[in-house]
DNA sequence: GTAATAGTGTCTTTAAGACACTATTAC
DNA sequence: GTAATAGTGTCTTAAAGACACTATTAC
């Protein structure tokens, strides 16, 4: 079967989206979404992920990858299984109107079946590390950002606090962004220009942050 | 399932170990040595994987991670199917005696079967990368090896020039290795240093090499 | 002595971090 | 004017790389 770690940042709050389980073995209880692959339909488990999320969430996310594989007798109370799991980043203003969608901070999740602790454990520190050297955070990102934006995302990915000017500095002399012309955000404050991400994939920096 | 890409370092070389097919589809090709689970007797797919490698090389590998999780129903003529990929290193000098073991250069490789070349392709990958920040490649090493044996070591999986100096620098600041007391190798030349893993599992470096 | 590998010192380049400064808007 | 966020300049620290130098052995 498959299952899915599907992350957003909400009120600043790295958080994860859960399902309540409609059957037993653990019915009631929250938990990381997931189904079973059907093999006429789904041409490889990432199709079968995707038709997942979508369930779920109603479109596909920016960002998805394969975290790792969980198997063994000791998962499930029914037996031997092997669950592929993906991690997949939302951007919060796509959700923010779905009323359906269970949120939780992720250091504050209630108690999860099945190895599901463990999953979100892996995640965490799959995103926290991709986070210091690549372009992930941006993928919790909506289309159009601010410096600012970014730079928060990354602070709340990431746990720390990070430089204004090295982060800006660091940022644009890795490509990954690109300035949208005469976009800006204003308000009571200097208008801020208006970004986009360069490419619709990961990139990785040459050195960290 | 289960498949491996093990690997080792010979004559200055990364190589691949290899298995001949006994049975159809492609029987009689060079594979990765793979296998299914037994329900019954594996814990995990881990397990799984440390008794194939067992089979074929007769002793567990000192390095063993989890690589991908290949699916689909393109990948085995026989239909849909799962395969959980590990990969490993083993040091050569283990390996030299067993004549049964059939080697083969990464950049090499004859036509493999299945989706084998994207395994590959994806093992080398990762080896390459977490090389350039973590203890990994100095388990393609024996027990002790010399300051030197090490930055070969490194210069060959990562296929490129390190420093000798900034390369010795780095790796005692990172404290993963340890002199091995009053143990050198001799020869015609100044006595080398013997060192020793600090531990028995990766770790990574603060910053690149 | 030579050849060979071991190991060190120092200078340059480059990146990261701290931190203060200026800029532009709404009100 | 103030408050707020945007954006820049400069100095300090630290790591990485280049490269030359000295050290110790077998022969």
């Amino acid at each position: 079967m498959v299952d899915t770690a599907l992350f957003t940042i909400r009120d600043e709050r790295l958080s994860l989206i859960l399902t309540r389980r409609k059957d037993p073995p653990f019915e009631g209880l929250l938990a990381l979404p997931g189904g079973f692959v059907h093999a006429q339909e789904d041409a490889d488990a990432e199709a079968a992920v995707r038709r997942v999320i979508r369930g779920k969430i109603g479109f596909d996310a920016p960002y998805l990858e394969q975290l790792y594989t969980f198997s063994g007798a000791a998962r499930d109370p029914r037996g031997w299984s092997v669950s592929v799991v993906y991690y997949a980043l939302v951007p919060w203003p796509l959700l923010e109107k779905n009323t359906s969608v269970e949120l939780c901070p992720a250091d504050e999740l209630p108690a999860l079946p099945f190895d599901h602790h463990q999953i979100v454990a892996k995640a965490v520190e799959r995103l926290r590390g991709k986070a210091t050297y690549s372009s992930l955070p941006a993928f919790l990102l909506p289309g159009e950002f601010t410096m600012n934006d970014l730079h928060r995302i990354y602070q709340q990915t990431i746990g720390a606090r990070l430089d204004k000017a090295s982060f800006r500095h660091k940022i644009l002399e890795q490509d990954i962004i690109e300035e949208i012309p005469s976009r800006f955000r204003t308000g009571a404050h200097r208008p801020a220009q208006l970004y986009r991400l360069s490419s619709k994939t990961l990139t990785a920096f040459e050195r960290k942050i």
